[in-house]
DNA sequence: AATAAAATTAGAATGATTCTAAGGCTATTT
DNA sequence: AAATAGCCTTAGAATCATTCTAATTTTATT
């Protein structure tokens, strides 16, 4: 008898270590999330909408539904696998980076770009009404093609 | 004869200062960019959604359609006379104040609160990426309900 | 007044996201 | 290792903000 194969491009070693993540995160274990997890964290830090995760999923073999890959993203963003990014009004994105960090946005081209959270220095804020703590600081370059002269 | 009443709570005079302000932009001049524009700017900085523009509208009286909202909602951005905000996936939010300024977001409470230009130090910015300028700075603040203790 | 151009409209269409309720897995209990 | 309960996944429908369409109405011009 044969070992059983290591599903996809997933080794043994890449399933226990994402296996691992989503038990920290208190999520059960199963293979569309294991799957989803490795597109999303395979390649360092990264930002996607749902639909782009899908298509990923059904390029790699990986017959998920899209209700799937929605439940999946909110979940992974709710326990803090993901961060949720609010740009566009027409499309959420989601980054794999949930250190403090910030973003340039390419109004025309859809495109964020992570900016490290020390190349910002924001210096002093307000404060709060109130009754309310700030949860988080988000700065958001808007930025536009230069014209060329 | 009588003069001709001035429609709703619109007096002369602040029809003549919206049709100047509407014509300043580029917009032409008509009735519903008219009341649409008071109820918009006749009380100091707002935001508003297109669903709240058109509920307000139809108590005041005004019978618009929620196309002719979003389409003036949508030119009045466009011309410079409001600006928009995107804090929640959900809806889209327009702000009268149209000066350089940041924001407050209660994220339970879909509440947004102008935070002064003055109020915040970005004190050094990134280089943008080649080919692109900035646009603007965008500085979002996310609040939660403090516990109380 | 007649004409042309732009605005407004009702209603349909779109598109991202969420919901439903039915069946499939996973983990737990015997 | 069967039985059970609870969470997952699913297809497809539903929802909801926003945009589009094509026709009608206003506004400005001739």
């Amino acid at each position: 008898m044969t070992s059983p194969q290591p599903r996809a491009d997933l080794t043994e070693e890449t399933r226990n270590r994402l296996a691992t993540k989503l038990g920290a995160a208190g999520l059960r274990v199963t293979e569309p999330r294991l799957r989803l997890a490795h597109l999303l964290f395979r390649h360092g830090n990264r930002h996607v909408t749902a639909e782009a995760l899908l298509d990923e999923a059904h390029a790699s073999g990986l017959r998920v539904s899209q209700a799937t890959v929605y439940n999946t993203l909110n979940q992974f963003q709710a326990a803090g696998l993901l961060r949720q990014v609010q740009v566009d009004q027409a499309r959420s994105y989601f980054d794999t980076n949930i250190d403090v960090h910030h973003h340039f946005y390419v109004e025309g081209e859809a495109r964020l770009i992570d900016i490290a959270a020390d190349a910002v220095d924001v210096a002093r804020l307000p404060d709060s009404p109130a009754g309310y703590d700030v949860d988080r600081v988000e700065v958001i370059i808007r930025l536009d093609k230069s014209d060329r002269s």
